[in-house]
RNA sequence: GGACAGGUGUCCGAGUGGUUUAAGGAGGCAGUCUUGAAAACUGUUGAUGCCGCAAGGUAUCCGGGGGUUCGAAUCCCUCCCUGUCCGCCA
């Protein structure tokens, strides 16, 4: 969540700055500053009678000996109570429309980011390989199917539609390529975390899931927790208020976790196979650093991460994701378009903030 | 799932409805003493919002939320968390 304070103070940038990536959102710091100015206005007349509330309860104190006095009061106290009351539920009421509208409010772009609307204006900074086509393309599911890899029809039987079951060597496949990558993350400096899969609601909130995203997660009925989209959440979480010394920087992490979404909304996109599945795994690297030495450790993660892509002998495009493409919570993303099948992603890279999640220390 | 005990400031810890301030201690900071340090003594020391040019004022904060009351850390309800014991069980 952003700064309040920042944005009264500096709205013009505010808006410059979001307006790259909507230029609704303009309006969205309107509002919101309006909103802010309403519930500064409230709360004063708020402290104000509360105050007086606090002078007559010390009076009726004072007042034992005077049954008269005190009643009267008692009386007056009782009104500014009344008046309290109503205007805490204006005070609740504006806080709460103001910090959801700020939770609505994107992270800032990167200047770096390319300017456009759409994928179109995505830029290819950098290409590694070359595909090799021959007669014998097919699509994975068909390959998966026939090496008896991937079962999709006894994953709906279990589960749902795309919940894909590994069978054999497929699963096999599937452990080994989270052991290599785990295991290449070790040997650069990262820490292996293991997190709970299921996450409540603060650290979901704190990292900008919520309240954007509420309806692509699984939720538990009768609890406050959900299974986890990413271990990013979990990951970031884990410092969640504390105050961090530059001398501890930058904290490496990296976990393998299941990762569930609903995916509600693209029911018809890449349905097909395995590309858009409801649970996947999935390994996460994360660093967090000072800001001074955000770019050098982006850089670095990156190479951490396509290292795998090269070590594996897969061809691959690097390209920056243009201001319209840029997800809702990353100030800039890289992403791998694998081989030559142009629309799948295997891999997204960004650097996210975490803004509110974190105070600044000494 | 059941029973009990807890959750108070940077930390420890007192506080079962009221007289201006959440007692006291530790720690931190400043000072006195000392060649210096330690000890002792004295003083000081929270966060956040709002108003104000400022000095300052004011409100909120005792796990979260709600309620009772003129007044709540304190009483009631509810949820979360921690500990101990019991039951159940992959």
């Amino acid at each position: 969540m952003h700064d309040l304070k920042e944005l009264r103070t500096k709205p013009d940038f505010y808006k410059e700055k979001l307006s790259r990536r909507d230029k609704s959102l303009v309006n969205l710091i309107d509002e919101i500053l309006t909103l802010d100015k309403n519930k500064r206005d409230i709360q004063t007349k708020a402290d104000e009678l509360r105050k007086k509330k606090n002078e007559i309860a010390a009076e009726v104190g004072r007042s034992k000996d005077n049954p008269e006095k005190m009643e009267s009061f008692k009386q007056e106290g009782k009104k500014v109570s009344e008046a309290i009351s109503d205007i805490e539920k204006q005070e609740m009421n504006l806080n709460h429309e103001l910090t959801t509208k700020l939770l609505w409010v994107p992270n800032i772009l990167l200047d770096d980011v390319p300017q456009g609307e759409d994928e179109s204006k995505n830029l290819e900074v950098f290409k590694w390989g070359e595909p090799k086509l021959g007669k014998w393309i097919k699509p994975h599911w068909d390959i998966g199917t026939e090496l008896k890899l991937l079962d999709f029809e006894r994953g709906v039987k279990v589960a749902q539609s795309r919940f894909t079951v590994l069978t054999g060597i497929g699963a096999k496949l599937e452990r080994a390529i989270i052991n290599f990558f785990l295991d290449n993350a070790s040997t650069k400096g990262y820490t292996e975390i293991f997190p709970p899969i299921l996450i409540n609601k603060d650290a979901m909130t704190g990292t900008g899931q919520l309240p954007k995203f509420e309806g692509d997660f699984y939720k538990c009925e009768n609890e406050f927790l959900y299974l986890t989209p990413t271990a990013e959440v979990s990951l970031t979480s884990l410092h969640k208020d504390e105050v961090l010394g530059y001398e501890e920087l930058p904290i490496k992490y990296c976990a393998y976790t299941p990762c569930f979404r609903r995916e509600a909304g693209s029911a018809s996109k890449d349905t097909r196979g395995i590309i858009r599945q409801h649970q996947f795994n999935k390994v996460e690297l994360v660093k967090i650093t000072s800001e001074d030495t955000s770019n050098e450790e982006h850089e670095g993660l990156t190479k951490d991460a396509e290292e795998l892509l090269q070590k594996l002998e897969l061809p691959y495009r690097k390209v920056l994701l243009c201001s319209g493409d840029v997800g809702f919570l990353l100030v800039n993303a890289m992403t791998w378009k694998f081989g030559f099948l142009p629309k799948i992603n295997i891999g997204k890279l960004a650097v996210v903030l975490i803004l509110d999640l974190f105070r600044q220390g000494e």
